[in-house]
DNA sequence: CATGAATGAGTCTTCATTCAT
DNA sequence: GATGAATGAAGACTCATTCAT
């Protein structure tokens, strides 16, 4: 591991811990071995630090839901997108907590940036849902409420997920895929398959 | 409005805006319009404020679960902890942001206080869900799961909801019950009556 | 003298003896008799304080310019510019090095606001110039080029004089008066009369 | 243009431009195109750096003036000092900035030495006023004051000259000598002679 | 010859809090 | 009750400089 992903990780590890205005540079330098002038030398300022780790989150969730997107099934997909929040929530929780939380700490332009990613990968799901209400598959009267509910539902897993628990994760994406169905109507569906296919889309997308 | 409830206004705006860490005492004292020596007049630390807001909201947010937990009927009982928890975190929405992302500014000794309370309010929903399974009327194999599943999801309202959006909060909380007992693969229920109950509840607790 | 008059003090003295950049808040705090922290009880930031001497000593200086700007004869005006740019810059020293030496200090947008001052000042300089060409009793061929020797000439003398030398205050200036007459042709001038003219306005402009 | 020299360079105009105290060593290293830590081979301390620019000028300044000084008409000789005194200040204008603003940023020792090369350059002036006065030439009480005014007058060239202004250098220097001679109460003086002699001066102690 | 890495001491400024008045 | 004054510690960040490679 690079010193800089050494830094990187460490804000990544305090910031999704503490918070962006409850970690200091020095916990940062303490946290990756280094002085704090030295951390300077592997980073800009903090908040650029912040500004990346949501980047790269935001980007390839986006790139992941942008494949998923092309499944013709509304439910597959609605699945697939389920699984993936889920997944991602449970297996990369610091940056997802990251970018959950601190949105609010970024200044004016980053923000502007990291919300525009964000409103990208809403859309997906946005268009996942409708278009599973023009055909009927799903049934709900207020789409727009249940996107917000499932992002909600999905994404909380970040805050209590541990791969100790005593349930698997792909037991847990199968208990919500169920529960996402559930809450818009739907049929329920097998879904071990689906689990399937974004562990190994997931698996492309965050190597290693 | 008394001066120190003009202090713990202020504290509750700038929190749930800002965050704990990012909110300085002079913030606060502009807010309040106070200067910040005044301003200790009203208050211990600043942390004694953050914990009042917490232990309030927990407290009232308990008193309503308690006297929910009274009904018998098993859909009734899980439909008015969606409709409480949805309203307060929609219409009490500054302390409930504050209660679920500022748990980690406390300190270790408040934070048990506070978890402890938190830890009461999540059993009333344990049992309700339980109860709801053993008498064959939800379905599922994970209660845990889903008790985490709906409470992220309801509570996520307090994110976005507005008073001026397109739907009226009632419309919004009936969503919720429906998508809730859709979630738990239980008989849909007209849900009207449950709200106007809650919210009768909800005026006796949060007076005014 | 009020503590944020002796924050102005050390800030004179200290940007005049090592410049901007060459004085730290800690300089500044010592000087004050205050700590660090204290001294931002009294000042804005570091560069409020240079901005706000450097404002004060301008439009001083604007105000007596204006006043002289009134003297019909053009050799009578000439002279009392000079006794009043030589006898500033010898009494409020500290103040006009500041002045003239740390403009690049400025940042752009109080640098925009105290180079109108300065201009402004300059421009009763070129008038009385240019009014002394136009009336015959000047000979140069570039008041502007004149303009600029005279005020440099005048202007120096806060590097060197001091209230011990050999000579009187009044001697010097009185010299200075010849010597910028000289540089412009004209009649030589007995000059105690506008010294003690411009003594009385530097007075009332300068109190105490 | 060797890397040593392109080092000196960027002092020069970093340190004319921000001062020394605003110039960092990053400043000097990017814009002589070099990392911070390679700008070490070629350079001692910052501060030698500082000493080298103002030991150069003042060194080549007075073999100029020590040749000038070789002049037996009181009149030239004044005039040529004049002229050498608004070229170099005119056509060396970064070095001539740093000498007469920066010598407050050196320590002790290196002052000491720089301020010696000050003084002999003075002298020369010195002498130059008080033959001329001696021979009846000047008129002036105060030949002391009379050099300051002097100096102040010519070199502030150095802080507005350009190139692409109205006037060309050769007639703002003859009316730099027609000035100092008023200021002395001196016959007037054709000048150009004296303006191309130390021009060619000029151009064989500051080669190219 | 060149530089990435390193740092202790420094930069300006704000922090939460206390206290005498 | 109210506050101006005070501060040690901390905030993020930069400094000039060294050195191993």
């Amino acid at each position: 591991m690079t010193t800089e992903q050494r830094v990187r990780q460490a804000a990544l590890e305090l910031f999704a811990a503490r918070g962006f205005h409850g970690t200091g540079i020095r916990d940062l330098a303490v946290s990756a071995g280094l002085s704090s002038a030295t951390l300077y030398h592997y980073m800009g300022t903090k908040e650029d630090l912040l500004v990346a780790i949501m980047r790269e989150s935001l980007t390839r969730l986006n790139r992941a839901a942008a494949r998923i997107a092309e499944t013709e099934d509304a439910q597959d997909r609605l699945a697939k997108l389920v699984a993936l929040h889920v997944m991602t929530h449970a297996v990369q929780q610091l940056e997802t907590r990251v970018v959950d939380n601190e949105m609010r700490a970024l200044s004016p332009q980053p923000r502007k940036e990291i919300l525009k990613l964000r409103d990208e990968y809403e859309a997906f799901w946005q268009q996942a849902i409708e278009n599973g209400c023009a055909q009927r598959r799903f049934h709900t009267n207020a789409p727009g409420v249940a996107r917000l509910a499932l992002l909600e539902m999905c994404g909380g897993i970040s805050r209590w997920y541990s791969p100790d628990g005593p349930l698997s994760l792909d037991d847990i994406v199968l208990h919500y895929i169920d529960m996402a169905l559930g809450m818009l109507h739907a049929q329920p569906e097998p879904g071990q398959r689906v689990v399937n296919e974004v562990a190994g889309l997931i698996a492309e997308i965050w190597p290693q």
